[in-house]
DNA sequence: GTCTATAGAGAGATAGAC
DNA sequence: GTCTATCTCTCTATAGAC
């Protein structure tokens, strides 16, 4: 184990949680696959809560990061979408995992209320930029038939929340190619590439 | 207890897994929440994944027959669109549970390969119809905007699970109302309402 | 069809040695 | 930081009486 023992602790919870559900994965699963005894790991993480808590911060955190990335690398706003739709792509690793948001909307009962907060909170960054980027669509033109940027922000992370779901069961990213092709049709970078 | 054990059961394990998800409850709670012992729960599903099975193939039937009403009762593809989305939002039962393609979705690993393919039936079946009402409303231009009935269809019920995961987490149907807005907003009847 | 009783496995968590 | 050992609880499931 070359890097950092509870940084790879977060990274494989986080797999499992987004591939089985937090319900779906225990302690003993995550000390084989890191290689030490399962009480060492509430050495780092006393509680599951505690674990379930710094997952969704550190995805929170990471997200926005990666969304910044976005902004940084595209000026137009379909390349933006077009971006997003690519890290939800990614984010489904071929069919093996969903968007951590998706997998604790599921247990929302079993885990702690200041998490079900923070999973609110992804979401609202989340609206807020496809939001933003919407609005940036009507002026650069480069998103057709956009009429009210709010809903379609919310319907957008609607959609591709809900097209991890078929592609997860499928273990398939073709679902969700075939969920967000008409959001993609409607940008016009990818238009010119048909 | 006034009705058959065998269908309370299935009521209350479609309730809970769809609230909590099939791996965040126990025959323990069926059983209090029937009011028989877990050991006699056994006697009506043997094995967990037996129940599982039961309640996927249930929830088909179900879901089968409601399409079917709905398309008894409307006519035109926008009001059968409504009329399908009035259909999610009752099941969500406002905000405590969601579809139980999207419970299974998540805990993929932990129900047998059998139900896994029966989830994937469900869909291909709520696709097919969703397709064809797209192209009804081709037809009867009640619906706006449609250009591909396939993919409108794909990205429909992406839509529409995903609503219900945001929903979820906020316990609240507000979060749905404001993703189905931009289809809803695409039907005819809605826009005359307005 | 429902019961009591129990098996056997696995869960999250803690104490205390090293 | 990681270990062994152990606790307590809950899980799914079964045996056998009524």
């Amino acid at each position: 184990m070359n890097r950092d023992t509870r940084t790879t602790l977060l990274d494989i919870a986080e797999y499992n949680a987004r591939s089985r559900g937090f319900d779906g994965f225990s302690y003993a699963d995550l000390a084989v696959a890191v290689g030490i005894r399962k009480a060492s790991i509430h050495y780092h993480f006393p509680t599951k809560a505690d674990l379930s808590d710094h997952l969704i911060v550190r995805y929170h955190t990471s997200l926005k990061e990666r969304l910044a990335e976005i902004e940084n690398d595209h000026l137009s706003a379909d390349e933006r979408l077009m971006a997003l739709i690519r890290l939800y792509r990614e984010a489904l690793n071929g069919g093996q995992t969903v968007c951590l948001c998706v997998a604790f909307s599921i247990c929302r009962e079993r885990i702690s209320e200041k998490v079900v907060i923070r999973v609110g909170a992804v979401r609202a960054m989340l609206l807020k930029w496809i939001k933003s980027n919407f609005e940036l669509g009507l002026k650069d033109r480069s998103i057709s038939l956009i009429t009210a940027p709010e809903e379609e922000a919310c319907a957008t992370l609607a959609m591709l929340e809900g097209a991890h779901l078929a592609a997860r069961t499928a273990q398939d990213t073709a679902p969700f190619d075939a969920a967000i092709q008409m959001l993609l049709g409607r940008c016009r970078q990818s238009a010119r590439k048909e």
